[in-house]
DNA sequence: AATGAATGAGGCTTCATTCAT
DNA sequence: GATGAATGAAGCCTCATTCAT
């Protein structure tokens, strides 16, 4: 009736870690679980279908991320701080589930048109609201600059700090907040030396 | 007995269109068949394989890049300089194979084990060559920050510049080169306001 | 060790109700399981299999109207009252064994090839000689037509009472004695009005 | 693109053959495709699914039906003749497409439920509209029986004629037409002898 | 150059059944 | 008596590819 739930979120991490190293499609439930050790068809005693599998690991990592963000949100922080700590999040959680992250970069944008998958686009304007929200008010306070595309801003910021999963390694030399560190200096005062 | 280059070409664009819509995988044979008005069968004709049109694909992409690239290179700019010329070469090609650059984006960390797709490894070393010498240059001569880890700033700058082509469609608002400047702008001085 | 007879019973009926509602194959164990408010796997303590299940049901109904014919073929009834006691205790056990009844329609004649089911072929050669006899009795006895083919005229009345369990409902307007009567009105005197 | 359709019916006419032989749930697509003499997945070259199949087996049987039906109920006919033209139209559909009945016979109960065959449901309504209202009328002129429950009497007809598929094999010793006066006379005349 | 038809491998999923607890 | 978890066989379907015409 109810399998455990440890064991879902074991196989769930199995899969997001298959997922993230092939790609959906070319994910077999066969090699998720010949990682996880037991027979494909038995992932169906946990798991409706694949593409539900997709769905709880993609939701479950908005949900998770979105409970960060409106943490950051919610406090009274200026602009620079709020970005600061919004990318200093996403570092966090891309340490955290960096499977998840991974698989929602380079499946997302496909998904969107399925109505299951309607949940992304919601998420992603959101998000755009938070991010494009935090220049402005960075911008009418003049700590942002005034002179940039403010989309082209918001969308460089979003996909520079998403696209780091692309090579990130928790556990690696650089622990997240020090690479947030990193970035955001690049991205607030540029690589060029100032004199 | 041989098949025209011009039907090639024009079916290796509609098959490459294809593959950065839905991705290579989740693309049938089929589907490109349709899209060129053609039967699936008929394809064959022209291409050996669903993965040789891929290679092709990819293969044409990086060489035209490169031809780009190695003009660059060749000429003898200050660091700052050649940054310029890189990135705004990069936002040109991507002008001009939007759906290669996609293809190249999704694919190409999947395809680096197989040993018919080794050039993408081959291409990725000169890459990281030519910029990172471009940068270290750059710190030795002082116009480059000298406090950043340098590895972490080739993979921003080469990951900040590729991701645009998610979102990027050839002949919108700007033109690639205004991107450029753009983006050249916001990663060399930075979004925050100088006093 | 032992199950208890009750609780097969009280199993047996649920299956044979499922069986009969979606068909022997369409049903899964799964939903008899549901319906009897246990897991799938618990009705291997009562049973050895979903086909025994099927056994068991079709031969518990076999033996019981076989038990109702002999009580009639044993009495010494004249060739017109054998067929309608005959008659009205096939409504009669409809009545009490819907369920069995609509299963054996559906799926007698598929099962009888396999040897486990072998008893379906003998009840069958039983029952044409039964009804075959009868009806050659009352020709013989001028109280049947002899004008008719009597293969046809026994497959005729065979099929016409069977078949009436796609729609009989037991607890249903009319009884099934009411019902036999109609029957054989119809059958034994036509629905043409005579003059 | 298109397949010839003449080879559509042929396979077709085999999976009919099977489906009525051992039940549609039963049939394994690969074992139609054995009796065609090809692979199973080559039959989705000409149907979308098993499903397909089916529905286009039942709902050509019912178009024709139809059109017999039609043509019967068209002239202007008594109800006895009237009755006697539906029986004789039956048996000869029955005759041509043996098969199809034997599967209507079987699934079309199952099937009602799902929106795909909801035309069986239509069929269903104009059958009983055709089969009831003929009987009324030939009560109403005096031809048939006023003492007898009507709908049970339809009920009786409607299962008594198809029902006989269960038997019938086309090319056999009595044609369909002379099977349809056996029925109509056993139906309209009973079968105890009169005085 | 292209079609129509077929192949065959492999993918997702279902399900009767088993068994330790 | 019953559960939870797993097995393994089999089913439907997809799809890259082939090939005679």
């Amino acid at each position: 009736m109810s399998p455990s739930p440890e064991r879902r979120e074991e196989l769930l991490a199995t899969a997001a870690e298959v997922f993230a190293a092939q790609g959906y499609n070319a994910t077999t439930v066969r090699k998720i679980a010949d990682e996880a050790g037991l027979l494909a068809g038995s992932l169906y005693y946990y798991f409706d279908s694949k593409e539900s599998m997709l769905d709880e690991i993609l939701s479950g990592f908005l949900t998770e991320l979105w409970a960060r963000y409106d943490a950051v949100l919610g406090t009274d922080l200026g602009p620079r701080e709020t970005l600061e700590a919004l990318v200093t999040e996403s570092f966090r959680e891309m340490d955290q589930r960096r499977a998840a992250v991974a698989i929602y970069q380079r499946e997302s944008k496909h998904l969107q048109n399925q109505p299951r998958f309607a949940f992304l686009v919601e998420s992603q304007k959101k998000f755009e609201k938070a991010w494009l929200g935090t220049l402005e008010r960075g911008v009418a306070a003049e700590v942002f600059r005034a002179d940039l595309d403010i989309r082209l801003t918001y969308r460089f910021l979003r996909d520079t700090v998403w696209v780091a999963v692309s090579w990130y390694r928790p556990g690696g030399q650089h622990s997240p907040e020090e690479i947030a560190r990193q970035y955001l200096s690049m991205v607030l005062e540029g690589i060029a030396l100032r004199e």
